[in-house]
DNA sequence: GGTGGCATGTAACCGGTTACATGATTAT
DNA sequence: ATAATCATGTAACCGGTTACATGCCACC
């Protein structure tokens, strides 16, 4: 199951799933980006109005004219059945070792979209994934770490050392994360 | 004592930094962003060589003319007053909850550097204002998380739990980072 | 004779940022 | 009046990525 690089932005990801799980203006994914933890992609207009287009283009969404609360036109944007095959596409890739090292955002993101999949089975294979990768990356930060004892200034290793603790929450936060998933596909059952 | 936004990117004050620690040419520095968790920083030839021009330009390094191993000239650069002065000036600038909370990689990237200042005392206050900003990005989630209680679906509860553990863990590294920077301070006198 | 490491660069492209532009409505 | 919110967009700029180009040396 290898991953294929997307040619969409993590940018354009992150706008069809939100569209995805709820059908939305430019202006309303704008206020989400701004008040949330997905702070950090943009936000801006001169990258989200582009990023539609681009979707639209590509046929993943398509828009719904509309009036605002204003009198003015609005374009409410709705995924389409080959956006949802494309997003789901993107949530069921593997979560890699180089992924959690380099992208951690990036897979984050996804998981907090696996609600759409409604797929628990997935969810937990996802966390098992995640755990493994996560754990491969201690290893490497611990051995860079070892490796460059000797040459490396205090704050340095200490800035290693704060990778290291940093991946062993994640690993903790993964093991609960399970812990709840399956409780939950108990209750369903 | 209010921080300014500095016209270098990230990258430049990485190469900056790495350049006072010991004079590199851009090959040297193309390693340690391979080989090392600042790898995110690119380490493409197309960003480092055009920053460093960049750096040169500004007069915060300069470079001397060499052979290489294999015969073949060589620019190795080294840092000027200027350089190090306008690093260390970022070095010295506040950690804010704004940074933390968006850019928490430039946070410890800076701290990495901290051995440049010799200066445990900052090291300390570093630590302690990104402690006061760790603690307010942690509420933060956390307020964030019960607003959204009964709208959001479980993965998107659980990824914002996941910032919590991660902010929470970032916490205790500082602490523990901060006593054995005392240590060292102690075995100094 | 080919691969891989040393060493430096350029050019096309792409996507995000900043700042600006527009214009209506609602609240102060 | 005027500020803020709703709502959509454009244009200039900038910086990073990818891929390519060059050339020498050492090793197998």
């Amino acid at each position: 199951m290898p991953n294929e690089k997307p040619d969409i932005s993590t940018l354009g990801f992150s706008l069809l799933g939100l569209i995805k799980m709820q059908p939305s203006t430019g202006y309303d994914l704008r206020k989400i980006f701004k008040e949330t933890p997905m702070a950090h992609y943009s936000s801006s207009p001169g990258a989200i109005y582009p990023a539609l287009k681009n979707l639209q283009t590509r046929g993943l969404i398509r828009c719904k004219s509309g009036v605002g609360k204003t009198g003015r036109d609005t374009q409410t944007y709705i995924c389409t059945g080959a956006g949802t095959k494309k997003l789901f596409r993107w949530l069921r890739s593997d979560v890699t070792t180089e992924s959690v090292y380099r992208e951690l955002d990036v897979v984050l993101l996804r998981f907090s979209y696996l609600d759409l999949l409604d797929d628990l089975d997935w969810s937990v294979e996802y966390l098992k994934q995640f755990q493994g990768a996560a754990r491969e990356c201690c290893k490497r930060v611990d051995e860079l770490r070892q490796s460059m004892a000797s040459i490396q200034p205090m704050h340095g290793q200490l800035a290693l050392s704060n990778g290291e603790k940093v991946f062993e929450a994640h690993l903790k936060w993964a093991e609960s994360a399970t812990a709840s998933i399956k409780k939950n596909q108990r209750k369903r059952q």
